[in-house]
DNA sequence: CGAAGCGACGTAACCGGTTACATAGCCTTC
DNA sequence: GAAGGCTATGTAACCGGTTACGTCGCTTCG
């Protein structure tokens, strides 16, 4: 009645199970001919193996577990995207299941996947290393993706914060700019904390004698909109602000507009990410391919998987710089010594 | 060594594998020291019951197979967001696979699921439904979402575009618009043409005496600038452009301005999904929530499981009308009978 | 010619749960 | 006080695969 068992496959062939599972996964020892007649069987049944009776006796799924937060749009699909074309590729299935705020559900949601998965992949910017590590079933191998800091045993994926910053610092000074300004993201998030610390440093090392200012921020449009009052307003002479994510570049971009600077002959505006709209204003930022870091995450993970042994430590992603029509080359430029 | 099993439990909790069964599962029949007794040696050995046994002797996987095609960003992570939200509340994980346009690959992906899913969630647009019934795995239950009609036999969800070009007709009409253009999407897609035959209709029935015309499109911006230049250079007296999707609505209005038309008050301009984009440049669309499809589309799939009947037919998720700054009431307005 | 070796194949145990059925202990009831 | 019923629990079969081990027949070689 129900769906044909491999029973009902040695049945129909003459042979016993053990060959057809044989047939089936590709060994040797099989006579040509019983093969044949397997496969005619198979084919005649509509035979599909039960990948939960597979996963049982190999103790493998040949799945991934995904455990993100409650992304924003375009960077959850990205990364999504990048891991199924990856896993799909070395035939893996993808288990998803959004972390959600609440950590007792997304302590469940993990434990669910417990016997399904062969491995995690875990984006976890909110969590503190220490209860993820807790939540995290130690037998499971797993990927962290933007974890915090390298507090954690566990191989990880992160954007490269620091050189794209630097990138970032280098162009602005190449054309010419001289008083950058950062635009910072929220206390609370590292890829912010990250970038206004790497600001800093590459502010001093690459121009020493410039002024590396630093005013809050909170990723949004609104927030980028409030530092650039604050410039129209103050008086230091500021030529480019380099907000620490595109959303707050964007507010930026239009208050400053609106407050009758022109972009970017006036002042150069800048990014980070790299978001649709981004490319649809003409903004600079730097671009980074959350679908790469998806894709790594699951191939990293598999090697593991593999016994490739488990790759060492966190991995970093490049953004690329995407020079557009927020910052242009200036009369005063001077050449910035390269590092 | 491995991880422990129920039998690890049992014998710790001095206790036969059915009481730990029984105790976990939430039955009655079980004396309550005795199920205080099993769930410490839970606790203490960091048991959690190993779901593909669970699936196998159960049969029932307690997961959902997704299978989508290669969907532009924010669709994707909404409908998926919508999924999972739905699953994660009725107990139910999500197996994600992209359906790529190589059929023999989707194939694939969908044997793979045999066995650990109780039922498909499949959006496939652009696959004829004949071949893709054949491709279904015919014992799983499965949900269409936005199926071209009604030609399956299977439940599906759709948006309604029927209803949702009838208000923005309506809005259009209402603010006094009288010489209305739908440009309408590609030829292949099943929403561009219900959209463009709903227009048609509408317009025959709110405004007999006013002319429908219809041009070609083709879903992006560059599409939608074309068409805005072909209203432009011509002459008929065009005063509102209802594009087929927001895309083409963008770039109709970039187009229009830079041709010096005021949008609203010389020519109006209307999109439909709402993306994220179309609330930026205040846009007049109509919203499609995506991620409550996703949701109704899992909520009615785990009702086909739990039993509650097939439900009926395609459901409609009809579009709400977001009405902003690229449409206005016009002076020439006179009102349009109600239907 | 018989033993050893080898290749193809079958038998049955196992993976880790669930559950039908058996059993045992206790309480009722006449 | 024995029979019957009820409840808590144990035993073992089963879900559908994989695979160690055994069997069988044939070839090869001393």
């Amino acid at each position: 009645m129900g769906e044909p068992t491999i029973r009902d496959v040695a049945r129909r062939a003459s042979v016993s199970v053990a060959s057809v599972s044989r047939a089936l996964n590709g060994l040797e020892n099989v006579r040509s001919e019983t093969r044949d007649r397997i496969m005619a069987a198979v084919t005649e049944l509509g035979y599909v193996p039960n990948a939960a009776a597979r996963s049982l006796s190999l103790s493998r799924a040949h799945a991934i577990g995904v455990v993100l937060p409650d992304l924003h749009g375009e960077f959850f699909s990205e990364c999504v995207r990048g891991m199924d074309r990856e896993a799909s590729r070395r035939g893996y299935l993808l288990l998803l299941s959004n972390m959600h705020d609440d950590s007792e559900q997304s302590a469940m949601a993990l434990r669910a996947m417990r016997g399904r998965v062969d491995g995690l992949l875990v984006m976890a910017p909110h969590i503190a290393p220490a209860s993820l590590e807790r939540a995290l079933p130690q037998a499971l191998p797993a990927v962290l993706i933007n974890a915090p800091g390298e507090v954690t045993s566990r191989p990880g994926l992160r954007i490269d914060n620091r050189a794209g910053v630097d990138a970032m610092v280098r162009h602005l000074l190449d054309s010419g700019y001289r008083n950058i300004v950062h635009v910072a993201g929220p206390d609370g998030n590292v890829d912010a904390q990250e970038r206004a610390g790497a600001f800093r440093d590459a502010m001093q090392r690459l121009a020493p004698d410039l002024p590396a200012r630093i005013m809050a921020g909170d990723f949004t449009e609104e927030g980028g909109a409030a530092a650039a009052q604050e410039i129209l307003e103050g008086d230091a002479p500021i030529d480019a602000v380099f907000a620490a994510n595109d959303m707050m570049a964007i507010g930026c971009l239009h208050a400053l507009r609106a407050g009758g600077k022109r972009v970017p002959e006036d002042i150069g505006v800048t990014g980070f990410d790299d978001v649709p709209l981004a490319r649809y204003l003409d903004l600079t930022t730097m671009r980074v391919r959350i679908a790469d870091i998806g894709a790594r995450a699951v191939a990293r993970l598999v090697d593991m998987l593999d016994g490739q042994g488990p790759g060492d430590g966190t991995e970093l992603q490049a953004p690329e710089l995407m020079a557009r029509s927020t910052t242009m080359p200036r009369a005063a430029s001077s050449a910035v010594p390269r590092a």
